[in-house]
DNA sequence: ATGTCGGCATTGTGCCGA
């Protein structure tokens, strides 16, 4: 099974590259992140007619996440528990069957800047809650996978110029401390379990010439569980499509896991 | 430090978020 994760930056603008990748790549589950739609407005029938069903929690003008999956979705759930006053939408979990259950997780944490103030405050706050909805996804002891747009520069060696990130909310020790966190509860970086060494980025600011010179950034991430991780046969970054016509600032990352 | 996008309120363009 092929699990995709893509940050689109936006469903109108994104829709023909989108489908395009879609027809190529043929995930059998895709998560999209920054659909910037309400529930109501996702053009849900372009990717039906490719077979694919689709589940939406998303809001106006911001933020937004999607789970297009090949296979019918379980026990949707939307939005990460913890607090009644978050009205940003940033989760959603389901369930899909393969040869066993799959808990799949599709995030968009917020990025924080500026740093330090409020919205810095609300990305801590946010990883805080995601630990500990991962801990309890954890205990369920079956495959769990997290993956999305975690706007964290997990370490130097994921960014072309760390420097230039230093006191930026993607990188500052606390945002790499609250996902080290996570992640030692027992997750796998799935990227990291296949490719190690530096060069390898998911996100070119539309900015000064980012993709043209690859000054880039690794931010999107899969976090396997246990169970999930021993069945995790490859992972890749789709950068091609950085270069393509009207792309997004991410390009898709993907895992293939074995059932 | 910032050369770009996308969405929105709005009908020409400035603001916000990234």
């Amino acid at each position: 099974m092929r699990i995709a994760t893509f940050n689109i930056n936006g469903i109108k603008a994104r829709l023909p590259a989108l489908l395009d990748w879609l027809d190529e790549a043929q995930p059998d589950l895709a998560l999209l992140q920054e659909i910037k739609s309400p529930d109501t407005a996702f053009p849900q029938a372009p990717f039906e007619d490719r077979g694919y069903n689709v589940v939406t929690h998303g809001q106006k003008s911001f933020n937004g996440v999607a789970i297009l999956s090949k296979t019918p979705l379980e026990d949707v759930t939307r939005g990460l528990p913890g607090d009644d006053d978050d009205d940003q939408a940033r989760w959603i979990e389901a369930t899909v069957m393969g040869k066993r259950a799959l808990r799949v997780c599709g995030l968009y944490l917020p990025n924080g800047n500026p740093a330090p103030g409020p919205k810095y405050d609300y990305k801590l706050g946010w990883m805080a809650r995601m630990h500990d909805r991962a801990a309890r996804l954890l205990a369920t002891e079956e495959p769990v996978l997290m993956a999305g747009d975690y706007n964290v520069i997990p370490q130097d060696e994921d960014a072309k110029r760390p420097e230039a990130w230093a006191e930026d909310a993607l990188a500052l020790p606390a945002s790499r401390a609250a996902f080290r966190r996570i992640v030692n509860l027992g997750f796998t970086d799935a990227f990291r379990a296949r490719v190690q060494g530096p060069g390898h980025y998911s996100f070119w600011d539309y900015q000064a010439g980012a993709w043209n010179r690859d000054d880039g950034i690794r931010i999107d991430h899969v976090l396997l569980s246990p169970q999930a991780a021993d069945l995790l046969t490859d992972c890749r970054i789709d950068r091609e499509l950085r270069g393509r016509e009207k792309p997004s600032d991410h390009v898709p990352v993907w895992v293939e896991l074995g059932l």
